[in-house]
DNA sequence: TTGTATGCGTTATCAA
DNA sequence: TTGATAACGCATACAA
């Protein structure tokens, strides 16, 4: 009817129409246990009246916690950042919590920056999607801020391994997902098996040993000229191998972007896909489901990392132990720019 | 070098640290001009070196906020909301404010309940993404939820239109783009137009309007089995034209996803797309360019939507006044699937 | 079961 | 130019 007047309606008012202490109010409003249900009764029926919700900085202030976790991203107009932070929020949600997002970019000053405004910003813990957090390595000093962070409030990184007090890492098995699919493109008769990426950050790293371990497993030799960086932009991948012209009858792509461009440079040259080409991208984007023929992409089980990362976050928020590393396997989506199964 | 142990130190600390009262540190901190430069000096060179930061929620306490906004989007996951967030994010931060996100999904409790749950946290303003927050009509009861949020912050809508005091809007011109490729298509010959649409929101009626507009403007009849509501998935697409036949030599798709399911048909069934088939998109998506023949796409100005908004947000805050309604145009990008300029 | 009083860390209003 | 002190709205330890 008229839950509107609750501008500035405070638990004193509150306390005042009920006839009771604020303490008591209070109580009722926290479902403490230790109020006579009459008391509770007449206590809601106003407050449900007026439509009194507590300040909520009024409440941070005195137990220091908002119920928020801050997610940190590079770019969630990027497709891969944007459903994890779906995801994440999905979750989050279900236990009560709020997302602050917050955009870093890839440069370690937007990082740095980002991550104290988010910290001082009270937030119950930290959420970095994205291997650009992790660095290259595992140790070095590139990392520090994140150490520092966790110091603070738990992090977890999403696609990205830090080693650290109080952070958490979930990632999925990208060397196994790329060795697998190169080994089935091997096993087809595949000679030449480009590999091309478009980053050097750790889980790109980790796609490039799947790929090399594959190799040396097979007993095919490891050749630098099949290991092509590229940008992640069909329009430059294909010019990029009208110029290059590198001999190659398959593809291992560590994005589905450049996957695509492979496909279409193929259709340039009237290669046929899969006969003489097999393509494989990664991420099955929506873009896997646009090109023709449909393209066989690796699924990284991003959804399974998302829950899998909330589920641990709230085991600590809650005082409970959590793993510091989970790692969720990936799938492989076989569409129409490969042929492992059907040799 | 020590920015490090800020853990619980408050204003308290640095006033004994720097023999002042709280009141000169709190000056210091906020820059007033009523203090001499000696103190200031003496004040700023503690609060580096102890790393101090005030605390936000005391801080949002005495001042009833904490410089944040909200954004609300039913579905991050979705590359146009997600774009809009991540320029959203960008100009906001531009301008020293953070962004509360929530996905409300579709449903109107989901809203309602979203939109209660960011006001408690006290945002300053709210923005709210997306056409489904309109409604489908323009003053129906279903956008109360919006003018009653109003009473209490700004609130700004991005590609939907809802009237109200302290409501602010910003759409693009979906009608006049639509009339115009529909237009275009019926110079080049095209005589059975099908427009394809998933939705009856706002933006999907302006879309349709413009439809209609150009076959009245053109003297063609409006013939009902030519409009088609379909799911935004390309093998929904696909299998409902094999299905239901019908016959035609272009569309108008309210959607990318939509316009590529189209294409694919017409690949199952060998027609030449753009000599026997003419296909245009929506939103200008990265799918755009993973299709063969490329998509021929509307862009509807998301990027400028956003910072238009953020712009007039920002006057909003500042005490400013700002245009409660601003029309961008959208851009359509022509690609293969079409031939308007080489008729 | 209920109430009183205090602390949480700021900002802002007065006096000095 | 400074400092003392009162809000801000809530939770909670302690008293009753």
């Amino acid at each position: 009817m008229d839950a509107e007047k609750n501008e500035s309606v405070n638990i004193y008012d509150i306390a005042e129409m009920a006839n009771v202490s604020i303490a008591t109010v209070s109580r009722v409003v926290n479902g403490s246990d230790k109020v006579s249900p009459a008391t509770r009764r007449k206590v809601e029926e106003i407050i449900k009246e007026v439509g009194y919700k507590p300040n909520a900085f009024a409440k941070g202030l005195g137990l220091n916690t908002m119920h928020t976790v801050g997610i940190l991203t590079p770019n969630v107009a990027d497709a891969f950042m944007a459903a994890a932070v779906y995801y994440l929020e999905q979750e989050m949600r279900g236990y009560g919590y709020d997302c602050l997002l917050s955009c870093s970019g890839f440069q370690p000053e937007g990082k740095r920056n980002q991550l104290d405004l988010l910290l001082s910003k009270h937030v119950d813990a930290l959420v970095l999607v994205g291997s650009t957090y992790a660095g290259s390595g595992k140790d070095s000093k590139e990392t520090d801020y994140i150490r520092e962070a966790a110091k603070k409030v738990p992090v977890f990184l999403i696609n990205g391994s830090v080693r650290g007090r109080n952070v958490y890492v979930t990632v999925c098995d990208d060397t196994k997902a790329v060795r697998s699919v190169t080994e089935s493109l091997i096993a087809c008769g595949c000679k030449d098996i480009l590999f091309m990426t478009d980053s050097r950050s750790y889980s790109a790293n980790k796609k490039r040993s799947g790929y090399e371990e594959a190799m040396q497993k097979t007993g095919l030799p490891l050749r630098q000229e099949l290991i092509r960086f590229v940008r992640n932009d069909i329009g430059f991948v294909r010019e990029y191998l009208h110029r290059e012209k590198p001999v190659f009858d398959a593809v291992v792509a560590t994005e589905d972007g450049i996957a695509i461009g492979v496909l279409k440079y193929a259709a340039d040259l009237g290669i046929r896909v899969p006969e003489e080409l097999q393509i494989v991208g990664y991420n099955d984007s929506r873009m896997a489901l646009a090109c023709e023929p449909e393209l066989s992409s690796i699924d990284n089980g991003l959804k399974m990392m998302c829950i899998e990362t909330v589920r641990r976050l709230m085991d600590i928020l809650q005082g409970r132990r959590a793993d510091k590393k989970t790692v969720v396997p990936c799938q492989i989506i076989e569409r129409g720019t490969t042929r492992f199964l059907k040799r």
